[in-house]
Order: C-alpha cells, then structure tokens, then sequence
DNA sequence: ACTTGATTTAAACGGTCGTTTAAATCATAT
DNA sequence: ATATGATTTAAACGACCGTTTAAATCAAGT
C-alpha cells in the first residue's frame, strides 16, 4: 500500500516508545514491551536504532524539534519591533509546547517531555545541547525587555518559566483530577493561564538592594 | 558503643539508599548497591523495611514530614493577622524545602524530591496524600490574599509555584552549570531570587474577561 | 528465474534484578 | 551458662533485561 522506501515498522516504533515511556516510565519499559505494542520483532528495534537510548533520542527529537522551531518563529515575531512584551515571549515559550497536547499520541508526549528534565539519564545532557539556541535567545529577549535585571536574574527566571511549564505538563493528570468536576478545558486557555503567572512572574521587581525601580516600580506588597 | 536498642544498620540502608536514588534515580538503583554502600547484607532491606517500595517510602517521608511540618509553621505565622502577604506565603511553601540543601546530603535529596513529581511510580500517589493538608491550606490562603481570582485560578497558581520550585530543585545542577563563573551564594540568596518571581507570578492579573482588577490593578506591560 | 540487499525472525547470550530461605550470629534477661 | 528473640549472613530462586547472532523472508533490478 505506502509506496515510500521508508520502513513503516520504525514509525510504529516510534510510536509504541513514546506511548509506553510516557505511561510507565523510560527505565520502566522494556524493549520487549515496546516491539509487542508495536507488533514487531524484538530485534527490530537494534536494527532500526541501534539500542534503546538511540531510540529514546529519535522519540524525543522527533517531536521537539518542531516545537523549538515554532518556539523560534514566535519569538521572533514578538521582538520584532524592539524589546518584547513579556506575555508574548512567554507565550511563545510555552504555547508549542502545550500545543501538541492535541496532536494524536498528545498527552503521553507532553507527560514525557516535561519527565525529561528530572531522569538523571546521561542521555538529557545531549537532548538539553538542543536546547542551547533557545535558551539564549530567550535570555536574551527577556533581558532586553527587563534591562534593571542582572543576566543572572534573567537566566534564572527564564529557568523558573521552564519548571512551571515543565510541572504543568508532567503533573495535568494529578492537578487535572482534583478539579474533577470541571469541564476538560480548551488548550489555549490553559496557555493563557499559564503565560499570565510567567509574565507576572517575571516583571516581578529586582533585588531590593541594587537598583530596584526602573519607571513602575514595586507593584507587590 | 551505641546504647540504643534501634537498629543503626537502618539509617545507613536509609542514607545510602538516598544518597544512590538521588545520585542514579531509583529505577536505576539496585537493592545491591544500597547494601554495598551502607555495609550492610542485601537481605538488610527487606528485613528493615520488608521492599524496595516501602524503602523509598521512608527515605522520602523521613525527610518531607520536617518540611511540610515547617511550611505549616510559617504559613500560619503569615496569615496570623488577615490575609497574608504574597511573599510570605510563597516564602513558606519555598524556604523550608530549600533549606534542606544546607543539611548533610541535602543536594542529593533535594533532586530526589524534585524527582518524585515526574516519576511514574505509584508510590508517587501515596506520598501525595501526604500533601494534601498543604496544598488545602496554602490555597486558602492565596485565595484569601487574592479574593478577585477564581478557585481553580488560585490552584493552578498554586500549581506553578511548586513546578518552578521542583524544577529548581532538580535541575539546579544544570542550571549552575552555566553560571560557572559566578561564586557558590548563598541558600537564601536563592530562595529570595525564587520568592520575588512566584509573588509576581501570584499576583499577576486575572483572567481578562471576568473580574480583572483589584486596587492595584495591571502591573505589566 | 536469479541475484542482491534490505528487513524480519527465532533463539540464545550473559548479566542483573527483587525477593526468599534457612542457617549463623548477636544481644540480653534469667 | 543458657535460653530467647532480634539481627545478620550466605546462597539461591525465578524472572526479566538489553544485546547479539545467524538464518529466514521479502522486495526489486536485471
């Protein structure tokens, strides 16, 4: 039937890792587990990939690589005329990501993406290489939006955003069933939840010993 | 030498057990290499705590009940008079959790706390309960200080707050890896750093089509 | 029809895992 | 000293792991 030269069974692959090593866990889930969600042979997965931390890499790069480029193209959009607003630089951080929630296999990759940050598998320190471009141009936008912040200051509320962004998505299921009796919300409205906390967060005012104030001020207390 | 009747052969299997999980995760741990590390025989662990479950068990409790038991205290000294302030209330939840970093062992535990929100374990669940009074009270009161939001604003608000603090936690090692420049500061240091972007993120306006403004109105843009 | 390379298959390899068992050792009270 | 219960020990259990091998099968090009 499919024409192309391409093995279908990698992307079945593929697809059976992301599902599984979202569900149980990446050290959790077995090779032997993944070829029978996928109905292929246990071998298949060497053959394809060569073990199972290449193929935990092809997961993930698969699907994080659009959602950085998107994360690009967004924030570009948002300074493109001077300094950005900080509700669009967030947004452009956070909105990719919480997006794919509705792309099939949505839940599982999120619930994965966001496990990423806290396996202690050598493995992230090659996934976070990729994240290099974005984390300095974010920096880099936030601190030209917010010139009173020290670069370390910048560097580590850009890395708040990235945890509550990254919580929100491993833990929706734990937060999702206290609010049980709500209604499943619309994504977007889930992004603009969180982009207002983030941007709030980040024009929080400076240490209170340096220069504090540039034209607002102290809005809290 | 020790006078007393408890085992200290537990302690051990629990330092070692938290030094390893936190160090290698705990699906990468084996009961092995606990036991090498503490001196101890491989059977130890069941005799002590009858699994590798319920081992994981204790050396988490053993550590987030003097937490929570302070994240308690400080939180009904900031809601003592009326509503409470932001910052105090974020300081409450923040502080005490970080803090543990100073004791002996606490960078590794700390990662391990900030570990248990994205593992897939159902042990997971269980040490959640353990959260529940928290999470009730500290709601409450953020619902207090902040009476224009709606209920399951101020939860995820809440939610937020402990993503950007786990991810602290788990993460600081990355994170300080690109400071390297930047000398070893201080513990409260950070814990400011962290209190100033959650208050902001706290009090950042609400949803634009309900009820937006309070006194002081919008603090961005 | 035959060859060739890509892909899939069945079977096994060596190793590590959590758990269990039963005997050995220790501490303590009588 | 001896009995008793708590603790530690060595050894093994069955199960599952990631990986490898070599043969079988498939798909095309000639």
């Amino acid at each position: 039937m499919s024409s192309s030269q391409e093995s279908d069974t990698r992307e079945r692959l593929l697809d059976a890792a992301e599902k599984l090593f979202s569900a149980h866990g990446i050290g959790a889930t077995s090779l032997r587990a993944i070829t029978v969600e996928a109905g292929a042979n246990l071998a298949s997965i060497h053959y394809h990939f060569g073990s199972k931390d290449e193929l935990l890499l092809e997961v993930f790069s698969r699907r994080i690589t659009p959602v950085n480029s998107r994360r690009m193209e967004l924030l570009e959009i948002a300074t493109a005329n001077g300094p950005g607003e900080l509700d669009a630089i967030a947004r452009a951080f956070v909105s990719p990501a919480l997006h794919i929630l509705r792309s099939p296999g949505g839940r599982s990759i999120t619930q994965l993406m966001g496990r990423l940050y806290s396996e202690p598998l050598e493995i992230k320190f090659k996934l976070l290489k990729t994240f290099e471009p974005i984390v300095l141009h974010f920096t880099e936008a936030i601190g030209l939006t917010l010139p009173h912040l020290s670069q370390s200051e910048v560097f580590w509320r850009f890395h708040y955003m990235v945890g509550s962004m990254a919580f929100t998505m491993v833990s929706s299921d734990i937060v999702e069933s206290r609010l049980e009796g709500s209604v499943e919300e619309d994504v977007d409205e889930g992004i603009e939840r969180l982009v207002r906390f983030i941007s709030g967060g980040l024009s929080a005012p400076g240490k209170p010993d340096q220069q504090t104030r540039q034209e607002e001020g102290n809005c809290e207390k």
